[in-house]
DNA sequence: GTCTATATGCAGATAGAC
DNA sequence: GTCTATCTGCATATAGAC
């Protein structure tokens, strides 16, 4: 069952990752989700910004998700995080290269802007590399080398997802992928 | 000698570096000038995306000439690299982590948005790329290594920026650039 | 829970005096 | 070249009926 509140969220997120926080107007969530216009700030009485943090917690969770699975499910190192940024690749160019990153673009604009969005985008960043940080350390790298390599891994991937969507092609972030394995599997 | 268009160029490519394109407005522009507010569309007729293309043409460009200058002047490859990032998040640091990539925000914000301002960062982007992969080669790279390096460095360097920018703290991109040492050390 | 109507403000852009 | 005044539209947010 999807409530009205949850299309409210789930077109809040899809619109933001593809448009930014700033472009996103309250209309336009009302209106493409087909929700009832009175419902928005029943269910979100704080506005916007409310709102923002909701549907950004809730998509950075289902990334998480994903990337715990899929990180999980395959043995070698290498190939666990070069399958993992394929499929982000494989998202983005189903999508036109419009959707990529649910935290990039909203992050960037509210970092100096909105403490209360900017909070919810530091600690989704943190869980990711988090994720990061264990599966290689599992995978042999000592403690240290595992925490400063995922916060890398992190930042490559983001890069190639702003690269992606402004040249409108997957390549870059394909090019990602495979430096990563590479980089994965020599060390 | 700066004359009033320059005035209001600068300020258009600082405002937008640290709030994004559709946060920043002309208003604020010719305001933090100080510019007479008759004379943007007199310098610009054609409105904000003129203005803007021509502020991140600017920017970029200055860009290139350091990430030329600093490549240039190092002879070791690693340390090359990691200098100039180094200096990028020292330029962070010393804005309070809000300047950092005069493309990064706007070219995520205007990717699906406007098409003469992606035009320009992809162009920026092209440029940078090119003159890593350069660099890359005369340090001892196949020249297709060398390509696909170049990409991968440009997407760790705007991943870092982001973090850093979230986080308000210069300590990813510092990662960056140690990771990168490492990188481009043992290859 | 959902509706309509509306308050309030700022955005980009334009016209015409000087 | 610069100024002021203004047009038009959309933004977030609120009030109150149903």
């Amino acid at each position: 069952m999807t409530t009205t509140r949850e299309k409210i969220l789930a077109t809040t997120s899809q619109l933001m990752e593809a448009q930014g926080y700033s472009a996103t107007g309250l209309n336009q969530i009302i209106e493409e989700s087909g929700s009832p216009k009175g419902s928005l700030y029943y269910y979100f009485p704080e506005g916007k910004e409310q709102l923002t943090e909701e549907a950004i917690r809730q998509a950075g969770e289902m990334i998480s998700e994903q990337m715990t699975a899929m990180l999980d499910a395959e043995e070698n190192l290498a190939e666990a995080f070069g399958g993992f940024v394929d499929a982000l690749s494989q998202r983005l160019l189903s999508s036109g290269c419009r959707l990529g990153g649910p935290l990039t673009t909203v992050a960037l604009e509210t970092a100096n802007t909105s403490p209360r969005v900017n909070q919810v985008c530091q600690e989704m960043y943190r869980t990711w590399q988090e994720i990061f940080r264990a599966r290689l350390e599992r995978g042999g790298f000592s403690a240290e080398r595992a925490a400063s390599l995922a916060v890398f891994i992190n930042a490559a991937i983001e890069g190639g997802i702003i690269l992606s969507r402004t040249r409108h092609t997957a390549e870059p972030l394909l090019q990602v992928a495979r430096e990563l394995r590479l980089l994965l599997s020599t060390e």
